[in-house]
DNA sequence: GCATTTAGTGTACATATGTACGCAGCGGGC
DNA sequence: GCCCGCTGCGTACATATGTACACTAAATGC
């Protein structure tokens, strides 16, 4: 009866089932963000994404793969709609109002991958082989941000945007996108808006 | 033979051991500083104690409450740690120079602590119970910081500070502290310093 | 001094987990 | 048309985990 079931209910045509892999790493996120890094396990990635355990186990064979695939992906998506968002902003937008937007955004219609994106930004803290992932990320974030502004404020923006992302998620009430925008303002060095 | 050990190998009196409890909340958050989150049983935290797996569940029954007690206590100690550097303040500091030490304070001679407590502090966004935990510890530090400056840079502060500390931490090589110190002044309005 | 109460433990158990490994089915060589 | 190698999967197993619970021993009232 084991047998038989191996033919009999296959999902997908046996080898060759190119996109799988994908499908793996992202279910991986999908773990992530519902259950958080503790909730990663093997089995669980499999469930989510519909395939037998032993599928997940030969395309990623430690939980350190696991967790890698899922933090790159993560933070090259996060990465996307950032520089999607500063591809879109006109040239004479105003940036403090634009970036307290994109937090918003985050927060609001990406939610559940914002968090699983910083919850694995943090894991990198326990795990070292995710640590060039982490660091690229703030790497990219200073520089889309500076590109906008100049070099050294990117850098100041990149935590700054983290921070404040982290924090928003966390408070109760979330600070508006008025809120936000003053203190952006501010913090790049402050006048009213244009 | 095992129930001679019983009375043979106690660690501690059986019943009145004061303190005992809070040493496994002292263990909890060494474990987190190691091993991450994930790593947080309730038989890792025995260990690290040198208690039986039955005080910690006996002390909290369920691993939600060994992560509560561990946030609690981390973000506590934190707090306590800023609040002194705070209060050694001198009146006519250089703010900006005196943040960027503490940033790379907590980094340097208190690293596994403030990365057990950062980890617990994004752990709150999939555990809602440590919600409230988390948003307390950035109202501390809002307020800590803007009693040191004004109410609305505390907001801004306090976010910048937590970015700060998290990019550091992940960043190779690791921002100093005089490049902590140029981009704190700036974001606070940027004159150099005195 | 003794009985009662209650804090504190050791142990047992059902379940979940990482991982190794034998086997199936497709793509090439002849 | 047949065989072989290789990709990919289902299953089994040893181990780790959360948690319930029976039991000990100190403390307390008298």
């Amino acid at each position: 009866m084991a047998v038989s079931s191996n033919t009999g209910q296959r999902r997908a045509r046996g080898p060759n089932d190119p996109g799988r892999r994908d499908r793996i790493a992202e279910a991986a996120i999908r773990i992530v963000a519902e259950r958080g890094v503790p909730g990663l396990t093997h089995r669980a990635v499999a469930a989510a994404a519909d395939v037998p355990v032993g599928s997940t186990t030969y395309h990623f064979a430690t939980l350190d793969d696991l967790l890698s695939v899922a933090l790159h992906e993560a933070s090259q998506r996060n990465i996307a709609q950032i520089r999607e968002w500063a591809d879109d902003l006109a040239p004479d937008a105003d940036f403090a109002a634009e970036l307290a937007a994109l937090v918003r955004l985050q927060l609001d219609s990406r939610h559940s991958a914002t968090t699983a994106a910083y919850d694995l930004y943090v894991a990198a803290l326990h795990y070292p082989s995710l640590r060039s992932a982490s660091a690229a990320w703030d790497e990219a974030l200073a520089e889309i941000f500076g590109s906008r502004t100049d070099p050294e404020m990117g850098r100041i923006l990149a935590p700054l945007f983290a921070g404040l992302v982290l924090q928003a998620s966390l408070a109760d009430p979330s600070p508006s996108r008025r809120q936000l925008e003053a203190w952006i303002r501010r913090a790049m060095g402050g006048s009213p808006a244009p």
